[in-house]
DNA sequence: GCCGTTTTCGGCCCGACTGTTTTCAGTCG
């Protein structure tokens, strides 16, 4: 799988043409490596059905050049840019505050090629000296490298929530802030979070922007501007607000909701139709009035454009569907009317059968489904074939207690050689069999897939299981081919999980998406250990709305006789 | 270097904040 070394090459590429000060070329090799970045399959294999060129993008001369590096491992033309350059651009722009034009006067002059020469550099306060440079400068650069190796990169989502709700509570007990949103990838569900993006309505912005900067857990003020400020808090996670008026909400929020790309897209649209967009408002070019801006819908609607649900903002195809009036009705919250996988203290879970079935019954849920590990090799206390009669039992005289309906059912691993450790008969006279990857993760992707798909062809599995086996910022997702998953589990109605343990979270929706283009249909589940992960769920159905899911494509929508229907093998 | 759901050539988003300046360039989102 060649795609990140790819996405590796095409990004520093953009960087040292960026900083040769070539028009365009950066932005185009920015674009084609983002492309790649969100591919869901081996793109030798694109490469091999010879259509590089219909990744978006992707033209001809980049197309030659994924071909080379797929052939040969490298790249000429780029072992060629980087001996002219002799500079690691790459690690001196995660630096903030440095970009292109401060480290090419930082190599013409000093000489600095890395990281480690620029930290000595400043250390010798050589570089306030530089023109267009200070004492600040040098400063805030090396605060940067220092802050570099120490902070987390992104957060997961469920850390962020306390966050908002602590900033959203500082704001809003002061009279003179009319209203308070979060925007940014937060609002848009995505599964980590790089940092938190608020948007306040104040008549009075400098009494907010004081208000803001001064909260309690504030360690650093990164900037602090008339309507515009930016903190950062005590966890390391970077916090942005913005000021704006009543009149133009609507536009400020869609361009602090983002996306980025999504934004860039609708700002082109504008353009093509005479106006401007900002977060001010969209604007006649000519007479520069005003056309719109109070509200997303209004905005959207001038565009010629159906409003777009925050979640599907991504410019992957959301906009042409809603040119079409194609977007889907996406699925929500209460929608969902219970929850797959549950663990208990039959296997590695901490509550018992009924602890957790009342607690889905009082969450509002009309079933849930038991699926403690059985033959899992790495925990104690695993299902086995003997243990499993009486589990059953158990579930039974829970099924009595409550008023929900209670499914039985396993999470059974899928063994080495893509056997499971329980009958393909037995399997198949419980509820919800769920099959899932725990060991042997390190197999190279055709072998892995050839396992996953023979477990899939000749078990009756009603579920994959956290299809990706990632654990978000422990461990990468296990190499599988997706496109060949996803066909196998298609044709033998295999449904996909949605997992919302908040350190999964997978599927992931880009992912979501391509299954569902590959006409797959999703089961969301909780893959709760204690009671207390059974809310969690909401943390899957943002998955499901980035996946683009309406309720038909998702399992836990339907009624409870479909449901028992979809699952019968 | 890419792209076109009106374009196969002529475009390629828009504005705030900071620091170093004396009106603006660089960086960021």
């Amino acid at each position: 799988m060649k795609n990140q070394l790819i996405v590796k090459i095409l990004n520093n590429i953009a960087d040292i043409l960026e900083l040769q000060e070539v028009p365009f070329k950066p932005i185009a090799y920015r674009r084609a490596a983002q492309s790649i970045e969100s591919l869901s399959e081996d793109i030798a294999d694109v490469y091999e059905r010879g259509e590089l060129e219909e990744i978006s993008g992707v033209g001809r001369n980049i197309a030659e050049k994924i071909a080379e590096i797929i052939e040969t491992g490298k790249l000429k033309y780029y072992e060629r840019l980087k001996r002219e350059i002799k500079i690691d651009v790459e690690g001196l722009n995660n630096i903030p505050n440095l970009g292109p034009k401060k480290i090419k006067a930082l190599y013409n002059i000093l000489r600095v090629k890395n990281v480690e020469d620029l930290e000595k550099a400043l250390r010798e306060q050589k570089v306030r000296r530089l023109p267009g440079f200070g004492e600040k400068t040098e400063l805030l650069l090396l605060q940067g490298i220092e802050a570099l190796q120490k902070r987390p990169s992104r957060f997961l989502y469920l850390h962020a929530i306390p966050i908002v709700e602590m900033v959203k509570k500082n704001l809003a007990r002061y009279d003179f802030v009319k209203r308070v949103e979060v925007a940014g990838s937060y609002r848009r569900g995505k599964e980590t979070v790089g940092d938190l993006d608020f948007l306040v309505v104040s008549s009075q912005p400098a009494m907010v922007m004081d208000v803001f900067t001064k909260m309690k857990d504030v360690t650093e003020v990164l900037a602090k501007g008339g309507t515009k400020s930016s903190i950062r808090l005590s966890n390391g996670m970077q916090v942005d607000l913005r000021v704006v008026q009543e009149n133009e909400f609507g536009s400020a929020l869609l361009y602090f909701i983002g996306s980025k790309e999504h934004n860039i897209e609708l700002r082109k649209i504008a353009l093509k139709k005479g106006l401007t967009l900002s977060e001010y408002g969209l604007f006649s070019l000519k007479t520069k009035k005003k056309i719109a801006g109070k509200s997303q819908e209004e905005v959207y609607q001038k565009l010629g454009l159906r409003f777009i649900e925050p979640e599907l903002r991504e410019n992957k195809g959301e906009i042409y569907a809603a040119r079409q009036g194609k977007l889907p009705t996406l699925v929500t919250a209460k929608d969902i009317k219970g929850v797959f996988h549950n663990h208990t203290t039959w296997s590695d879970g901490h509550n018992s059968h009924l602890e957790m079935a009342q607690k889905a019954e009082e969450l509002g849920f009309k079933f849930m489904s038991f699926n403690d590990h059985f033959g899992h090799v790495g925990i104690t206390n695993q299902l086995t074939e003997k243990r499993l009669g009486k589990y059953l039992q158990e579930i039974e005289k829970v099924q009595k207690k409550v008023g929900i309906r209670v499914f039985n059912g396993v999470e059974i691993d899928i063994l080495k050689d893509g056997s499971l450790p329980l009958s393909a008969s037995k399997l198949s006279k419980l509820d919800v069999v769920i099959a899932s990857v725990h060991v042997a993760l390190t197999m190279k992707e055709k072998e892995m897939t050839k396992r996953v798909c023979h477990a899939l062809n000749k078990y009756p599995i009603n579920i994959l299981g956290h299809p990706f086996d990632r654990i978000l910022q422990e461990r990468e997702a296990i190499a599988l081919n997706l496109d060949k998953v996803f066909e196998t589990a298609q044709k033998h109605n295999i449904f996909l999980e949605a997992n919302s343990s908040p350190k999964r979270m997978d599927l992931p929706g880009e992912s979501i998406k391509a299954g569902l283009e590959a006409g797959c249909k999703f089961a969301l589940s909780t893959d709760a250990h204690h009671l207390s992960h059974l809310p969690y769920y909401f943390l899957g159905v943002n998955m499901a709305r980035r996946g683009w899911l309406e309720q038909k494509h998702l399992l836990n929508c339907w009624s409870l006789g479909k449901i028992e229907k979809a699952l019968q093998k």
